[in-house]
Parts: C-alpha cells; structure tokens; sequence
DNA sequence: AAACTATTGACAAATATTAGACAATTGATT
DNA sequence: AATCAATTGTCTAATATTTGTCAATAGTTT
C-alpha cells in the first residue's frame, strides 16, 4: 500500500547534495541503488534510496571509499556511521603544590593517621568530618587541604611516598561513596567528568565531580586517563551537555594541548567544555582556542555551573 | 553474526588519530596489524585491528616503545594500558565453577548498566548482589568474569575504552568499601597489598586485599605503583608479615624484575612476599628467586593464607 | 523550443601503495 | 664527553587505483 512517492534525479539531487553526475555514477559502477525508471527512462528514487545516498554521503565523509560501501545494506551502514572513532596521545605524571592556610581540627588527626598508616582511622575520621561539616566546607577546608599538607610534608622529608599512597587510596574512595550518594534529578542536565589522557589525578577529577553533583548535575564520572576520542564519544553516546575536564598539574605539556584540541574537534559544538586546575598561562592559550570554560577553584565552578543552568 | 565492516586506511586514521604514514610503517616494519586487502592491494582494517590501533598509541603515549609493544597480543596491551586485569587468566577452559542461578542475572545486568554508562545502576546491581552472595562467590563468580566480560566485549568491538573505563571506576570503589568494612581483630597479622612500580592494576589489588581481610588478615592497602623502597619501607614500618603484591599483567618486563628482586633485598627476611596474577615463565623465574609464593587464583591465595597462620 | 534526463567515454584530482631516505632520539660503548 | 648504532616518526618519488566531473549526443517532458 505504499504509496511511494518517487522523486526525480533533480530532486535527489538537491535533497542529498551529491551532484547527478555523482548519483547515477554510483548507479552505474556500484549498483548502490537501483532507482525504478519510468516507461520512458527516467530514474525515480523512493524515499528509501534517498536515504541510502545520504547514508553514503556520510559514510564516505568519515573515510569510507565508495567502493567500498556502496553495496552494504542499508542497516550496516547505520551501525558504521554511528560507530565513533579515537584517538589516543598522552604523558606522564602531574604534582600539585599550591598553598592556603585554614587549618581545621580534623587535619592534624589526619595527618597523624596518615603517618600511622591506619587507613581505618582516616576513613573514621573523614567520615566524621563529612557529618560535621557541610559539603563545600569539606571539601575545600579539609579533602584539599589535606591532601597539600601531605605534599609538604612530604617534600620536607617527615613523610614517604608510600603514606601518600594511601591517603590518596583513601581519599579517593571516600570522594567515590560522597559521590555516589548525591542523587540528582533524573532530568537533570548531564556532565561527563573525567581527565584527559596522561593525567592520573583523580581526586581532582572527583572533586570536581562532586561539586557538579551537588549543584544538580547529572553527572558521569569516567576516571581518569581517557583519550580524546573516547572522551568524546563517551560524551555524544551520553548526550551531555558539559566535558568537565580535571587538569591539576602545569607541566607544559604538548600532548596534552592536542589532546584538548582534539576533543573539541571531534565533539559537537553544543557540547561545552569545562576545564579546572591550575592551568600555566600555555594552557590558557589552548583554552582559549577550543572555547573552554575555565574556573580557578571550586566556588567559581559552582558559580559557572549555576548559572550555566539558564542557558 | 560477524559483520565484519572493514574500514580504508583514511577512515582508520581518523579513527584512531595516527598518520597513515605511521600505520603503514607499524605494519611493515613490525607486523603490528595485518589488515585484509582488496583485490587491488588497498588495506582494510577490521574494527578489532583499530581497537589495537588504539591501544598501541596509547601505550605510546604511556612512555613504551611500538618495538616492544607491537607484537603484544591485544589482551595484554589493554591490561597495560588500563592497569586493569583481572587474577584469573582469561586463558584456557577454566574448570567453571557450578555458576550460582542468578549469578549470569547479575552479570547480564552490569553489562547492560555498562553499556549505557549508567553507573548508579552499576553501583545499585553490585550493591544488591553483594548482599545476596557471599564474597567468595560474589568475586570469583561476579566482579572477575564481569572484568572478563568486559574486556572480551571491547575487543570484539561492543564496547569502547570508556565503557571499561567507567565500570573500572565503580568496581573499584565497590571493592575498596568492602574491604573498609571488613572488621579485623587488631591483634590480627599484618598484610601490605600494593604493586610494584609500573604495575597500575588496581582491581586486582583490591581483590586480594579484599581476599585476605576476608581470612582474617590486617590488610593496608597502599594503592598501586609503588617503587620498591616504599613497599618494604611501609611493611617494615608497619611490623608486617606478609607483603602481597598483584602483578596482573604479562609483558616480560626487566625493569620488573628488577623491582621485585630490590624488594627481596630490603626486606628483612621475616616478611614473607606473596604474588599473584597472570604470570608469565619468565617471571617465574624471578618469583623463585626472591623466594616468593605464588598462588594462581583467589582460591589458591585463601588456602595460603590460611595455611600461613599456623607458621 | 526550452528544460530535463540518460548514456558513454574520457579525464584529472584525490588517494593509496611501496621503497627508500632523513632526522631526531635514545642507549650503549668508548 | 664523544660516538656509533638502533629506533621511529616523517617525507618524497614513482606508480597505481579510485572517483568526481564533464562533454558530447540523444531522447523526453512541458
């Protein structure tokens, strides 16, 4: 019973955007489609063919040959269009060392704890913490200053690698669970964390996190290390609205210049970019470039989250 | 069933961000991949030798040599890229424990949760089965084959690195709040979990802290990466008697080796090594020298400890 | 008649393929 | 330090294939 409406090369033409040339070319060498004639010999495309030429319209604008695909059925083709692509460069290590003073009770216990190696203990106490103290306050007067403090002391000598260790294992989990716990709205807007690859700095990445959940996001954290393409495809498949990238340590990194480059070729335009840490003033260029909204500390994600809302 | 869509050397260069210089030359030069060719010798890639495109260049990025990755079998490149392998070898007919009704629910639902990011779900589905198995079974037969899954899923393409990368995230904190709480009599021997330096396998680690905290052991969790000096440092400082370390993945490493032997050496002779993991003959070798024991699986590394108890 | 369309053959621009060369690193040896 | 060799990304040149485009010719529609 369909009644097919049937359209002329000229119209198929100008609904596809491939030149007539080009359709009957496909036609003739490939038998990508086979467009009923009329009695005189004209070509007539149905609403089906048409879609198939801008099936490998697309196909071919992501590399395919024609050749190649002209003979695929209909069905795969769509499976492979909407296969993403990756990429993947990265680097090496970070460190953090910025300074605040605001010291509270908690620390000295942590830190104690921390030097004892007693993970219990710095569960126990984070735990209490979070019951004590509001979120932003937690997280800004005690998970970051913690966390610097180990970088001191450590550095002076009076702790070791291994106690950051596990702190940081700690820490980490402890930031997992606070984020686990937030629910957000299920029609809230959706973010997609995570770190660009080559930086592990994960706690940054939860932070941030955590901070975006508390506002009303829905977020999607990744962990960290992910490449460009990944990134990317992870965000379109989740249909995000933001990428809120952790980058937390300033070596001058050029991988990770093209890696922030990159992700902000292969995402949409109505995707944006969010990016935090401390960003060395070649970094800011790169921002810049790829359009990305970049805060200096939490609050100022907070603020920028907000009032992305009304966009 | 396989519907092998193979993909031109342009499209696999945006895919996968290399020149296709570069891809020719990793192909002749190393035989890194060896895609099909049509009948007029143009290259085409099937979407398992992209996915090891991909990794190969992030491993790269990760500081190794395509000489000495190139070659490596594609399971392998992704447990060193992601640290994330799993204790029990992927290998060959494991004697399948009688699979707990249930179970394959559970399964079938992380993958699904998987899928489509969702990790709340993820946590959710964890959250009820660790509730209804009891924890052996709940890691021999649920955690380790969804790691499995997953990693057999992104191989043949159903899955990306982001997926692995999200549910790595959930698994990970899922498997550090239960080894948080599991109650250990204080006076309880003192086990340190870590991996070496270079060895980012986390999961794994988990598991068997996990493992060992479940047998009555006092377990520090010192996090992945450790160099040598801190590990035996941390265990001396903590009057431990077992140092248990995960080493999940096969590439026949010197640097490794070197590693494991500086341990033996500065560890006093009273803190027994333990290893676990996929470990390659080479590395036999080595576990031998530093006298270490060695178990193959979960289930080997509970009667161990158990048996180590009355030492 | 004017505007479209179809067919064919030919061409040129893009793209790929191979082989070889080059330069920048890296590591080891001297 | 200096040097030699291996590694590896990048380039070029010559050749081959693929594919968009066009012109010429002829038939159809309005």
């Amino acid at each position: 019973m369909k009644d097919e409406a049937k359209y002329p090369i000229k119209a198929v033409s100008k609904l596809t955007g491939l030149s007539q040339h080009v359709i009957r070319a496909w036609e003739k060498r490939y038998q990508a489609i086979q467009p009923t004639r009329t009695g005189t010999n004209r070509r007539l495309y149905s609403e089906e063919e048409i879609n198939r030429l801008r099936l490998l319209k697309e196909a071919i604008a992501q590399g395919h040959n024609i050749g190649n695909v002209a003979n695929m059925d209909s069905e795969d083709l769509k499976t492979l269009i909407t296969g993403n692509g990756s990429i993947a460069p990265a680097q090496t290590q970070p460190e953090t060392a910025p300074d605040k003073p605001g010291v509270s009770n908690y620390l000295d216990e942590l830190i104690a704890a921390t030097q004892s190696l007693d993970n219990k203990r710095i569960e126990h106490i984070l735990l209490n913490a979070s019951v004590t103290l509001s979120q932003p306050l937690l997280i800004d007067q005690l998970i970051i200053p913690f966390q610097q403090k180990i970088g001191e002391l450590w550095q002076e000598g009076s702790l070791r690698i291994f106690h950051e260790h596990l702190a940081s294992a700690v820490i980490r989990t402890f930031l997992a669970d606070l984020l686990a716990t937030i629910k957000t709205p299920s029609h809230a807007p959706i973010l997609i964390v995570t770190t660009p690859s080559g930086q592990y700095h994960e706690i940054g990445a939860l932070i941030v996190a955590l901070t975006s959940a508390s506002v009303g996001w829905q977020v999607t954290y990744l962990g960290p290390n992910l490449p460009a393409e990944e990134i990317s495809a992870a965000a379109i498949e989740k249909n995000a609205r933001i990428v809120l990238l952790s980058i937390v340590f300033p070596p001058d990194d050029p991988h990770l210049k093209l890696e922030l480059e990159r992700i902000r070729v292969l995402l949409p335009d109505n995707i944006s970019i969010f990016v935090g840490g401390r960003a060395s003033s070649s970094y800011l260029e790169t921002f810049k470039k790829i359009n990305a909204t970049v805060f200096k500390d939490i609050k100022a994600l907070r603020t920028n989250l907000e009032s992305y809302h009304s966009v």
